[in-house]
DNA sequence: CTGAAAGCGCTTACAG
DNA sequence: CTGAAAGCGCTTACAG
């Protein structure tokens, strides 16, 4: 039938004469045909598209940094290779990952922040190919293609760099909401271990469970001048920090260093601008995108597992501690 | 059969006695049964995804702010609906918005900047809903459903505003590869008129066209100390030109009144706080998307037009001209 | 109220 | 090399 042909037409099938292809896209292009994707995939067993599944969507606006290098990582990988990528969260399809193999994704990136056994089980159960982002360490799991930080490796960094300076008195910022993050849970414990193999006292007292926007630190700052450094487990709640200080009147760095994880263009902005380690989050999203298709493409890809370091961006926020 | 009540089962359909339907359901737990999105979509022709057309996601990090309250607002709407979004730009289908009706899509949300007479031609023979945001109001096409601003209005109450001041010598900063951007071009228009009506010069010869990071300013600013004021077309590029003045010594507000576009969260993290003209653009994002599930839900639903108000948002970064 | 069949629009083997 | 048929996994009318 013609129809038929015309679908012969539109694929790569050659197997028709020169003439006949020529009037079957003429005609095609006059009915103005489409082919249906929706068809194409369900007959191909094969969508080219990637799922993306964010615990953070709901609550874009506190996390804008992170989401946009995170989606320009992702998009510039996947277009590239002419893959589309659909946002999901928990309400699409009613329920947990395992939902989510329903023949609508080729394959998923996530990217909660929280793996618990579950979802980790969930996501071997999906039977489809998972990358997951910032697996953190110690639930590292061999099944599955992870893209993580060396979270650890990170808060060394921070906290030597500020004994390096001479800060003896160290307090790490957390809000209440992200106290269970593994992340920030990591950044705290090597915080505490580092300090004290260089023989500085750091323990839960020295933690901060303040509001995001650090409406606590007045209060705080006056019964508290014996702290020198304020380093808070992301970069947003160190420029609230950073806000709350210039609104007491103190000084950073002269009265005060304060420094935080991430170090995304923002920190530039801030006066003055803010001391960070570095995450490069667009780069291991890239990555993360690109060993899901590779594991998509090809049935018999390794699970790979990459941790990237991390690295100090010293900016204007950290010094030396007063009478130092 | 077994499997085709199984499906049956799966669905709403209640024309099952309880005890085989338990049966069903025992069933397709045991054997992890999930129906296949794809099918169900190409038989009920729906499929319950937003594409969301961007022009911006090769660039992301550079319109960050823009981009995460565009996608919170989308996506909050979509998500509550039970609608998903997928992320498109020109690499998918290799094509214009014609090639985006391909059955993947019940509906489109189309945030380009630039809409020639030929891509509002294609959305309306893509023969599925779209909105448009960003409509300038020069093409206001009454087919589709359009979300825009008062950038006209924005353009006036900034120009007022630095009139009301004392400022008599306006600067208007746009990049080169801005200028041709409607929205950019209906400020600037707005600028002039409204400065006219006033009784002061602004054309051309007061247009800025310096690069996204204000380089040029320290150049600049050496042999036109007669600017009082810098209105710059969006909120990024003004705060590109307070870093640039505060590496050249140049006091903000005292010396110069700095003004942009948008007034995201970001305008309280510069040094001075930026006044801006304040963008609504969550809402509107919410509001158009709001709008596209309704077209896709109900055929007789009429094209609908919104222009959103603007308002001021003073900050610190505008006060009156010096010797004022 | 229930079951068996047709069909969504493609692609992919399978005959001629 | 080409064409006609089968089938992807559902849903939806249509008979019993």
């Amino acid at each position: 039938m013609s129809v038929s042909k015309v679908l012969h037409g539109r694929g790569v099938n050659v197997r028709v004469s020169e003439g006949t292809a020529a009037t079957i896209r003429k005609i095609a292009l006059e009915l103005d045909y489409r082919p249906n994707v929706l068809a194409r995939n369900l007959r191909s067993r094969s969508t080219r598209t990637i799922g993306l599944v964010l615990e953070t969507v709901p609550d874009l606006t506190g996390t804008v940094r992170y989401f946009a290098e995170l989606l320009d990582g992702v998009t510039r990988m996947a277009f590239q290779n002419d893959y589309s990528l659909t946002l999901c969260n928990s309400l699409i399809g009613a329920g947990p990952i395992s939902q989510m193999s329903d023949g609508r994704f080729d394959g998923l990136l996530w990217c909660r922040g929280n793996y618990g056994d579950d979802l980790v089980q969930a996501a071997r159960s999906a039977n489809l190919p998972v990358v997951i982002m910032h697996q953190p360490d110690r639930i590292l799991n061999p099944d599955i293609s992870c893209i993580s930080w060396d979270n650890t490796g990170a808060a060394k960094l921070a906290t030597e760099h500020l004994i390096d300076l001479g800060h003896r008195k160290i307090a790490f910022m957390v809000p209440p909401r992200s106290m269970k993050n593994p992340e920030a849970c990591l950044r705290k414990a090597s915080f505490f271990e580092t300090a004290a193999k260089h023989g500085i006292e750091a323990g839960e007292a020295d933690v901060l469970n303040w509001s995001d926007d650090a409406s606590e630190f007045g209060d705080w700052w006056k019964e508290n001048r014996q702290y020198t450094a304020i380093m808070s487990w992301n970069e947003s709640c160190a420029i609230a920090v950073l806000g709350q200080a210039r609104l007491h009147g103190v000084a950073v760095p002269e009265q005060l260093s304060v420094l935080g994880f991430d170090s995304s263009s923002q920190c530039d902005l801030t006066q003055p601008r803010l001391t960070c380690v570095h995450q490069p989050l667009s780069e291991m999203a890239t990555r993360a995108t690109e060993i899901l298709i590779h594991r998509i493409e090809s049935q018999d890809a390794d699970p790979q597992h990459f941790v990237y370091p991390s690295s100090l961006d010293i900016r204007e926020s950290t010094a030396r501690p007063p009478q130092g």
